[in-house]
DNA sequence: CTTGGCACTCAACACGCCGGAGTGCCAAGT
DNA sequence: ACTTGGCACTCCGGCGTGTTGAGTGCCAAG
């Protein structure tokens, strides 16, 4: 029993699994891959797999599918990552052509991920963490109603609409704006609030009131977990294609898909870009996505990390995943960094 | 045979089906509704009202379901909507109360409809038709790169990268936007396309291409359908409480539910404020959806007119989905308005 | 270590058999 | 003219039984 031929084997079944989701047998097994032995043979392989936990069988006299372990030893040493064909790269590079905004990247950027890999994509917005303030902008509602539009270098636009305690005249507002922005622009979003905390000692006493009420709204917005917290989902209708138990898989799945909380977690943290992340069935943090698998990526240019990847059930195409999720990471990160 | 007590027969079957979800017999009827007559005389309008095509059976010896024509008599002829508890206005009052921009109006309103229809969630964002425009911010991104953030009336905010084919000045920025806020703020978003094109006449030479160009995306953000077909849509968990066929019911739902084009379709046209519409199985556009009903309302202040509802199975709690649909819709207007 | 042979296991499918819920119809009652 | 009890009939759905076939484990021979 050569270990290389165990492996084989195992490669085999996971691969015959993934396409067929059946539990896979020794003879159609050598029918279908020229492993140069008998079933029995394999069968003897099988044994020694399932010793070792890399196999299961699902009730005895049938064939034997991968365990999550499976999968892991399957990912971790008997793959690797195939490259994107030249044809695919350019459907790649031209999905995200033309896209006006950051709302604009992030959306098709969720459809090409779930359109590549035939499975729900999620993609994590920005962190804004790193990024700068390019503008702020205050615009008058009413006589003591105030909006604040937040414009960050990565494109990203935060609004807040902010009550003030006196009238608002044209004059204040002028000055607010000019206060604010010579202060703020050009830091970190994170150093902001401390730039712009000090502020209010050169007012006037009757004014105070108001800056520290608009200074609080726009740090608020800073540094609002929301905005990190924001993710899109797409192809949701790749579910359907599960063919799997409703109970065990779609419905858990569609419930964490509305918590976005959860999808972040899942996620995991952002790594370093385009390096993908594989975690298998019970790895991942919630008992009820037992069955299921997430890839991701860390994406991102200099001042804009974060993650994104698919999910799916473990009977997946690892390679074909994972090589979907680095390339469209790749690109989303060049095409914000250009941007 | 009075004609009273058939419809009563009609709304027991109804109401039955809608709560078991199981073909209504004529025995059990009586059992569970006091209608105070024999099961042998139920037959007898059960066998009048199939005739007129108000029920049918899944097949002989079996009970009753109301056809999407019975759906229909029910809902026009045999229920009025309830009004909402005290306790219920509270918490949808509760539940928008502290949004911040209308992005997060929308989605609290998706969560809140979903939440009490315990269905699928739709709500269109308000359409820009009628908004004005508030303010016009231009951002130097770099030498000829150029942020244009537009505000409107109703909170929302559209954004576009400008690529400029001269050198940015400071001045050149201050002049434009200066021009084109003096020209566009305060009117209609329809009329602002004519109030800008005839700007570039009163500028040097040199810098008319700039302008055309910036006017040009400014005038294509306004008119862009694409911030009238944004939708948000919510409750997709609800989807596994269908308990029905997946094929059949789940997974055209799921695949409309990708298509916000679809599911503006499905909402149809925004009507008057709080009217509720509802569309039952095959009366819907989509052959696919012939099991699902939409439950809509038009919503919305005066300068922001749009859609919302629910969709869920034939098979749903008319009155009650209607009520919550209705006082979402009128509390989400009452928001916008004071806003 | 590999291989063919062999007995064994067990899910899945098909078949046949009721039971029971439900119907339609009819004749008698009010 | 409607209502009602009775009755024969239909047919889905669950249950036990038998059968099939893919797959296994083990063993003895190559």
């Amino acid at each position: 029993m050569t270990e290389e031929r165990k492996l084989a084997v195992l490669r085999a079944i996971v691969e015959d699994y993934v396409s067929t989701q059946e539990p896979v047998g020794s003879k159609t097994l050598v029918e279908r891959h020229r492993l140069g032995v008998s079933p029995a043979t394999v069968r003897n392989d099988m044994a020694a797999l399932e010793e070792e936990g890399l196999i299961a069988q699902p009730h005895t006299s049938a064939g034997r599918i991968p365990t999550d372990k499976g999968y892991r030893f399957f990912v971790d040493r008997l793959t690797t990552i195939k490259a994107m064909s030249a044809a695919e790269k350019r459907a790649i590079a031209g999905f995200l052509e033309g896209a006006h905004d950051l709302d604009d990247v992030v959306q098709r950027s969720v459809r090409l991920l779930a359109q590549l890999t035939q499975q729900v994509a999620i993609v994590q917005y920005p962190t804004l963490a790193r990024s700068t303030v390019r503008h702020v902008e205050l615009v008058a509602l009413s006589s003591n109603r105030l909006l604040a539009v937040l414009i960050l270098s990565t494109g990203r636009v935060e609004q807040r609409v902010i009550e003030i305690p006196v009238e608002l005249t044209d004059e204040l507002l002028s000055e607010l704006r000019l206060r604010i922005n010579t202060a703020a622009v050009g830091g970190r979003i994170t150093d902001a609030a401390d730039a712009l905390g000090d502020l209010p000692e050169a007012v006037a006493p009757h004014d105070r009131r108001t800056y520290t009420v608009v200074v609080a709204a726009l740090v608020e917005a800073m540094s609002d977990h929301r905005s990190d917290e924001r993710v899109a989902v797409g192809g949701t209708a790749n579910l359907a294609r599960f063919g799997d138990s409703f109970d065990s898989t779609i419905k858990p799945m569609l419930e964490a898909l509305e918590e976005h909380v959860v999808l972040l977690k899942l996620l995991g943290e952002a790594t370093t870009p385009a390096h993908v992340t594989v975690r298998i069935g019970h790895e991942g943090p919630y008992d009820q996505l037992a069955s299921t698998s997430v890839v991701a990526a860390g994406y991102g240019a200099i001042d804009a990390v974060s993650a994104l990847g698919v999910v799916g059930p473990t009977r997946m195409d690892y390679p074909g995943t994972m090589a979907a999720v680095r390339a469209v990471a790749r690109y989303v990160s060049s095409y914000l960094e250009e941007a």
